[in-house]
DNA sequence: ATGGTATCGTTGCAAATGCAACAAAAGTCA
DNA sequence: TGACTTTTGTTGCATTTGCAACGATACCAT
């Protein structure tokens, strides 16, 4: 019987699933510690120092994260004082969401150790194993985005794209 | 200013993420679709294929949930039939847990095309790429089985390790 | 214009999650 | 033996999550 064979810690998915959450939960820590920030409001603010004025649903599309999560994440982020959302003149329904000076402020405390800890990951690595975890990860992506039944991929994390709305 | 530099779909840690959140769920359609299985209790049923007759502690070391995920997750299998809880004789504490005949029919469903979803993603990697993932996985695992802050490898999840408890 | 449709951001709600506290059983050591 | 500590599994509870529905605004066709 082939299930007696079955070993969930050579299942990849599981690994991927593995090694994502002991990096996320380790790196949480840096920007939880230094801010109550969570997973969601540090990706909301790490894009929004690069795209400057963007709405909610620019958020959504860019840092995987769906629309309730960017909304409550940003509201928080607003009351923190990190972040300020004004209404958009031209379209009544959008919202132009902006990194606050101390929001940037903080994001410089927190943004060069989160670096550091990437490099600290990726010094382990040769930058043969660095190219190839790229390609890896890419080709990877690619089954899935074949699979129809699979969630499509934002397009921010298509290989060497830049931050403009498509 | 380095933030403005910054990419947050180039950062490590975040790609990792992606890739895994979005290969679990596609593939938590796989085993949520045949019957209503979450994450967790896919897990415990998987463990419990290979592992026969285990305790909460023993699952709640080996497949990465804490200990009440699992124990709600058992308690849920228990009531569909899927698993059954016995009192270790031995150890009034203990709990003895083993698939039932029906869990083991469900898990003969549902694996086959996990592994077979699993195959797809590999034979997009060549022979060497999966085994470069692996190193390159296992050497990440390594920085952080080193830092203090980072939470702890379970056994299971060491390298080329069996299914005895330590 | 104007009725119909699509989009934007928010909210409700049920379920999952994480952490700490807990009772019960076992082990320890005087 | 008997107090103290440890371990096991469960439960409480506050927070987060995911999904669907919602009001409001903009777009579009006739």
């Amino acid at each position: 019987m082939a299930s007696a064979e079955f070993q969930l810690a050579e299942f990849l998915p599981y690994r991927i699933a593995v090694l994502s959450e002991r990096v996320s939960r380790r790196l949480s820590l840096i920007y939880g510690a230094e801010a109550g920030i969570s997973v969601a409001e540090w990706r909301v603010m790490v894009h929004l120092a690069r795209c400057h004025q963007v709405s909610v649903r620019e958020i959504h599309n860019c840092v995987n994260l769906d629309k309730p999560r960017v909304s409550r994440a940003v509201s928080r982020l607003t009351d923190a004082g990190l972040v300020a959302k004004t209404g958009s003149t031209t379209d009544q329904r959008l919202l132009s969401i902006t990194l606050t000076e101390e929001g940037r402020a903080l994001l410089g405390r927190i943004l060069p150790p989160a670096q550091d800890y990437e490099q600290r990951l990726l010094s382990a690595l040769s930058p043969a194993e660095q190219a190839a975890l790229a390609v890896i990860m890419e080709k990877l992506h690619r089954v899935m985005d074949e699979d129809p039944d699979a969630r499509p991929r934002s397009h921010l994390d298509l290989p060497q794209d830049a931050c403009e709305t498509l």
